[in-house]
DNA sequence: CGTTTTACTAGAACGAAATTCTAGTTAGAA
DNA sequence: TTCTAACTAGAATTTCGTTCTAGTAAAACG
């Protein structure tokens, strides 16, 4: 019964300024991850072996526990890895905003261009969390509560200058990205006939209603 | 390699009114999937055993392997019959309204009301359908495809009359339910000091804006 | 340089858990 | 009452995640 966290490298610890043995070793983890991504793509979570993985990324089953501890460490670095791209993406792409109308346009408009542009990835970050380790879900937490502070701060001096609603923190995410996650992840499953960048100008200004201050 | 599927006598196939052998097999079956629940919302889906299940639901492996194929049967059969509860309790609840924005308040409203009333089946209606047989993949589309055709029908004479915004189809569920979805969701994981019932008001007024024909 | 240490790789062996298989039992039909 | 198919049972098998031992390469240190 002992929890027994084998090494805790990269899985869920990580500092992103945390010196690297070398480049072959990030070369071999990202393999990694690249061949998990694909082979749950492909066959599902469950229905990928350990050693699907190790044949995809050309490496060993000793490897691949020394990295990342379990099967489920390695799904778990994936979503991480994915979330905090996605998330730094989107930061970067809001600052270049000056106003608050043109960075909820924005926040709507990167979501549905990143996520066409990492189909394989995106349609992986919609699989939820159910199956993760406390420690990885109390990650996630972190991520997403850092991410929603940036997003506040950023829109603040916004706020303050009415441009905006003034609304439960919470609540400006799920009204600015919550319809077009949902539109995303149905496209994603192949349910829809317009894609993504054909409704992203319907989904945005609606964000923006959402947000705005009553006129 | 050969696929080789058992059965499929619920897991997918199941129209409504299948004639049942007796109602003690109905209730063997019932009893298996809220089982699973217990044992998924407490153990995760991979860390439950298919003893464990066993062993709640009081009945042998043979059991659950006859009327459910395997535990990814079971786990599949669970989400398809909580998604189908969760829509058919909504078009119940919707078609009680008489006009376009008293239907999408009651789509906000019955959403935030079952969730809170059914923690366990919402969280793992959460779980995405990532490692879902392709034959449940494409049953949960055509409930879904079901269910946006039974809304549209249903607030297609407000359409006409010009209550509403005339938008692409896949557009309104996004529109109407994404955010409050995606709350929810946060909620559900422990994340917002809000409860849904707190926000719900504020969720309901913003869908009708998403939708309602402009002043 | 040589030595030591530590990160890293390897894959065979192990054990736990999903699934299969054979042998029943029960309930409805004829 | 007999027959048949749905259903139940749990031991036996197989699959697969994980552990373990034995290494190799590369940085640190003298």
């Amino acid at each position: 019964m002992t929890q027994s966290i084998p090494d805790t490298k990269t899985t869920v610890g990580q500092r992103s300024g945390g010196v690297q043995r070398s480049a072959a070793t990030r070369a071999r983890k990202a393999s990694v991850l690249q061949a998990a991504l694909s082979c749950f793509a492909e066959l599902g979570i469950e229905g990928t072996t350990v050693h699907d993985i190790r044949r995809k990324a050309d490496c060993s089953i000793g490897s691949i526990y020394h990295h990342f501890g379990s099967k489920e460490g390695v799904a778990e670095a994936l979503f991480l890895d994915g979330i905090q791209k996605l998330n730094q993406g989107m930061m970067r792409k809001i600052r270049s905003c000056d106003n608050a109308a043109e960075s909820v346009h924005a926040v709507v408009d990167y979501y549905c261009e990143w996520s066409t542009r990492n189909q394989q990835l995106a349609r992986y970050l919609h699989s939820r969390d159910i199956d993760f380790s406390p420690a990885a879900k109390v990650r996630l937490k972190q991520i997403h509560r850092a991410y929603i502070t940036a997003v506040f701060t950023w829109f603040a001096p916004f706020l303050e200058r009415g441009e905006m609603r003034v609304l439960p923190i919470d609540a400006y995410v799920p009204l600015i990205s919550g319809p077009i996650q949902e539109y995303v992840r149905r496209w994603l499953s192949g349910d829809h006939t317009n894609s993504p960048r054909q409704v992203k100008k319907l989904f945005a200004d609606a964000a923006w209603d959402a947000v705005k201050s009553p006129d």
